[in-house]
DNA sequence: CTGAAAGCGCTTACAG
DNA sequence: CTGAAAGCGCTTACAG
């Protein structure tokens, strides 16, 4: 260990050029040299040193996704396929937790690791068009996730308010007529949840059915212990939901526990759609019916578009915002 | 941007070593010095180029965690403490993805981004001893999970075989006479299978039950599906399973849903019991038994293990092997 | 097809 | 308490 270019140089007996040349695989090095080198760095067990190479090159091959928390199954399933897609172009990525707290969102807009992250890829859930605006960092930047399309960064997520629209409208198209909504959160923050709830009041609209706010229950992380608490309280009303659309699945399997623990049948008595389409949706009994965004298309999308920005240097291009697709999924959970 | 510290220096008519000092909160700088070059940074905004720091340095602060995949709960769970615990540090935590595959692993036994990292930590599957005692690169390396404790490795993890034993003992004292067990692997992979497995046996030893082969079902991936499918195949049975052990939380949740598909009532029929304690197991209906591994011991420790190696400079000390609890927690698949 | 030299931006002895 | 210089290990023009 601990090796350079100079020793395997050394060793061989040719310029530090040559090496570099056959370590990165340049084409114009004659068979013999090559192979004479290639000897060298086995026997010195040299190994490039990706510090120096980032160094001189200003490129590191790290990307940085921050997230809220992997322990929630959506943001661990996107971090799956990001990895994935940033490794199929030979980059690595970095993982940074926010918790979803402003402060800690503020801090990733500063900039991590400065030049040791050619990018980075964010979902935040606390920090408004403001805050981005207000950012000076020039790291690449693209924005993940469900968000106003009106900020100045790059963006990649899905139609939020149409398929909230669309989901409510699917239980009111069961037979729904009192459909509760779980997951609305408070000012300032949450642009999913604000675009989730202004799709369900569309789609009670479009149903002809009136607001009742007493059926709008609140759930400030998404978790499932705020699905059961909320559902809870709803079962307590005297005039309970028949329908319930939860802004995402682990507070609709929350939901669905408290239902089956008061022994409310599912989807007869109270029918349930979710929002993510969270693996263990599908193996929940009953199946939870979900809007399931197209991960694997944000993932891609978001990759690509932060590596066309670390490419061209970013000029200071006119924001872009790519939707991806998103599917309904009716499964037993709505089914009536 | 794209000022450094010379331009910092220059601006504040002090040296380049001096604004290194203020930059680096060193004490021995005078009150007006560095405010007059806190205000030179502000100015043009410099931020310190992480890269070169850690070229000079030798220290990245990044550590690497490879995994099999983040999609699965436990992964993903590990991976959130990991993250959180490192930070604690002052370090940050990239991500490899292996699927589980050899020739992945075997990637990361011979060193991601040289030098970018300061050390690895690493859950691996299909990797055996001989593989590890092979490994020639140098980077400080700490193996996260449940494996044989004979390695040349620092490594942490629970005592799989005690656990396995303990969860096949419960079912047997609930009354299961029949019990089968989900998740064997094939030979030479599978560390962790193996393990479960020998517990399995030692827990029917344990009960005065005997193996029946036929009762012992296979799955290479721990997924949900996988579950499914083994719990399909053992109704079957001629005579059917009265009780599964499933190798983890997964595997229980696929079997569950396949039991509740058929009809089949748990506990009464069929008890369950798993392996991992995801969050979602306690949301399942019935909610699910399971062994809890002390994850967030596992995370801290792995971690300061690993700090103890890049700060000690890695001597050829011998490996360190910490065994984590665990708890077996009863819930309702197993209660009758 | 190969070499000698400069420099990426920092930190670290070494002086004073 | 502060400065001038070397060097971490690469890559990148520039020559030949």
């Amino acid at each position: 260990m601990g090796s350079n270019l100079k020793d395997v140089a050394a060793l061989a007996g040719v310029s530090v050029k040559t090496v570099s040349n056959v370590v990165n695989g340049y084409v114009h090095v004659s068979a013999a040299t090559r192979e004479r080198v290639q000897r060298a760095i086995d026997e010195l067990g040299y190994r490039p040193n990706a510090t120096a190479r980032s160094l001189r090159s200003g490129r590191s091959g790290v990307l940085a996704l921050a997230v809220p928390e992997l322990g929630v199954p959506y943001f661990a399933e996107l971090a799956s396929l990001v990895v994935d897609a940033a490794a199929a172009h030979g980059y690595t990525v970095l993982i940074d937790q926010t918790a979803g707290a402003k402060d800690r969102e503020l801090v990733v807009l500063g900039g991590i690791r400065h030049h040791l992250v050619d990018g980075v890829l964010f979902s935040p859930l606390a920090l408004g068009v403001a805050d981005l605006r207000r950012r000076t960092d020039s790291t690449p930047m693209v924005l993940l996730g469900e968000r106003g399309l009106r900020g100045p960064t790059d963006h990649v997520g899905i139609d939020n308010i149409r398929a909230a629209r669309e989901a409510t409208r699917h239980l009111a198209e069961r037979g729904c007529r009192r459909i509760a909504a779980i997951g609305v959160q408070s000012v300032g923050t949450g642009a999913t949840a604000r675009q989730r709830y202004a799709g369900y009041r569309k789609g009670l609209d479009d149903a002809g059915l009136d607001l009742d706010p007493a059926l709008v229950l609140p759930a400030p992380r998404f978790h499932r212990a705020e699905g059961y608490a909320a559902m809870a309280s709803l079962l307590e009303l005297p005039d309970p939901p028949d329908g319930v659309f939860c802004f995402n699945d682990l507070l609709a399997l929350g939901a669905l526990r408290c239902l089956h623990t008061r022994g409310v049948p599912v989807p007869e008595q109270v029918a349930l759609i979710g929002f993510d389409d969270a693996e263990e949706s599908s193996y929940a009994t009953p199946s939870l019916s979900t809007i399931a965004p197209d991960k694997a298309a944000i993932a891609t999308t978001a990759v690509e578009l932060l590596l066309s920005r670390i490419r061209a240097g970013e000029p200071p291009e006119a924001p872009r915002r790519v939707t991806a697709g998103y599917t309904l999924i009716a499964r037993e959970s709505s089914a009536r």
